[in-house]
DNA sequence: CGCCCTGATTGACAAATATCAACTCGACCG
DNA sequence: CGGTCGAGTTGATATTTGTCAATCAGGGCG
């Protein structure tokens, strides 16, 4: 586990806060483990005995029911997930598959828990990124009832131009079936989606999509920062409280 | 502020475990007040100032977008609502309203992030709390993009059904217009789904819904514990970490 | 190169869901 | 008592989305 990869575990927002005694005593008990392309990190309904970290690679959240299969998120280093199942100490209601080669930091459970309890700045940081998640979902959720599959698609790709900045192309950076599957749609759906999305300049060739009327994709997206926008995580400021950092 | 109301407040798993002193500060600064039906208690997009806790009434979360409208949850007394934007001090995602005449206590957000910094059994406490509406929403977005319009009202029936005792009989606490936008589907094809479901033993009379063949309805609505079981909020126990309380 | 496999696309069709309009039924109110 | 209003229902129809089948395109590989 000596790496210099936990370096950058060590400055997610969610750990650099620990003092250097709780990080180390959390992370070792911890393994870091390589994992092919397709494995099934952990299944939904298991109780969890780890909490995940992404170090490598890249990681599918999704879930089935009903004989059927949805994307909730796709992971990228370096993030942590499945979080509140890990502090619940409840079953999973996700499942996660490495969609490439990945790396994966997996804590125990007993750790996390102990050091939630012992450690404030800890405490605070899980809050924040419990409350982060909690707002995804949120936002996931209000992008599913509120808008049809076009625009969802529509603001999914304005959202990518933005990340990769806004120069009128964009490289998708899933298979498009994943893409269907997080906007909710099947796989034909997509395709047919983008189509009706040309006559708003919306040009497919294979991964690579030109934006070329954004004003008029953005008419029909109509996007909104509170489904669409930046997730911030603040820190919890507070003038009265003397933070403890020793 | 002085009422036999706040024992119950006390008693909230959020609350249970602050020491009296951290308690009494905590609701020094809060305002425990009667809002008429309808009052829009908080809109999306505003920042927040207060950790609402509903102590009489019943709320209605909501949000907009894309000139449509849809329920996200109904809170019922008594609960803390919209913990996650209170914490994050980041805009509110939704809007509530009251539905009925409703008393809410209102804690400054100030107060919040100073127990959660200085208490370290109520940051705790926060962590469940957050985790739980993670869980909630996760459940709530499967619930949307795995099942139809049809599966939902069966399983929010047989939810209900669970919930009122099973003996057969069903009264809905909502209007039925409400359960059409909680299930995400629009009014009319909400009695399209209760005609549906006729042929599964459901007789709608009103408000009343009588379940004459549970087996049959179970069978359709293909029920999972992961999306419609009960939401515990088990404590984080460790055995290592002796938590103190006073 | 030619083969096969997988993902993507297209077409035809079916099912689900939304929309618009009309109508019913009670509750409330003057 | 009659009128009005809002919620719910129903019908007719349009739109959206899913399903099934066929085809196409590209990548890896013998």
């Amino acid at each position: 586990m000596r790496s210099e990869k936990l370096a950058l575990v060590r400055e997610l927002p969610l750990f650099a806060a620990m003092t250097p005694g709780g990080f180390e005593a959390l992370v070792a008990g911890a393994y870091l483990q390589q994992f092919p392309a397709g494995t099934v990190l952990i299944e939904e309904g298991e109780r969890p005995d780890f909490l995940h970290v992404a170090v490598e690679g890249t990681v599918e959240l999704y879930a089935t029911g009903a004989g059927r299969h949805t994307t909730i998120g796709v992971v990228e280093p370096v993030t942590s997930f499945i979080t509140a199942a890990a502090v619940q100490d409840e079953p999973y209601l996700m499942s996660a598959r490495a969609m490439v080669p990945s790396r994966i930091l997996m804590i125990p459970v007993e750790g996390l828990h102990h050091a939630i309890a012992t450690d404030p700045a800890f405490a605070r940081a899980i809050v924040l990124e419990l409350a982060r998640g909690f707002r995804v979902m949120v936002r996931s959720l209000k992008n599913q009832k509120l808008r049809t599959a076009v625009e969802r698609l529509a603001n999914y790709l304005l959202v990518e131009h933005e990340r990769q900045g806004g120069t009128g192309a964009v490289v998708l950076g899933l298979e498009k079936r994943t893409i269907a599957s997080l906007l909710g749609i099947a796989p034909e759906n997509l395709s047919r989606a983008f189509n009706t999305l040309k006559a708003y300049g919306v040009v497919v060739d294979g991964a690579r999509i030109a934006l070329n009327d954004p004003a008029a994709l953005t008419a029909l997206a109509k996007p909104d920062p509170l489904i669409d926008g930046p997730v911030d995580i603040p820190a919890i400021v507070d003038a009265r409280s003397e933070v403890s950092h020793g």
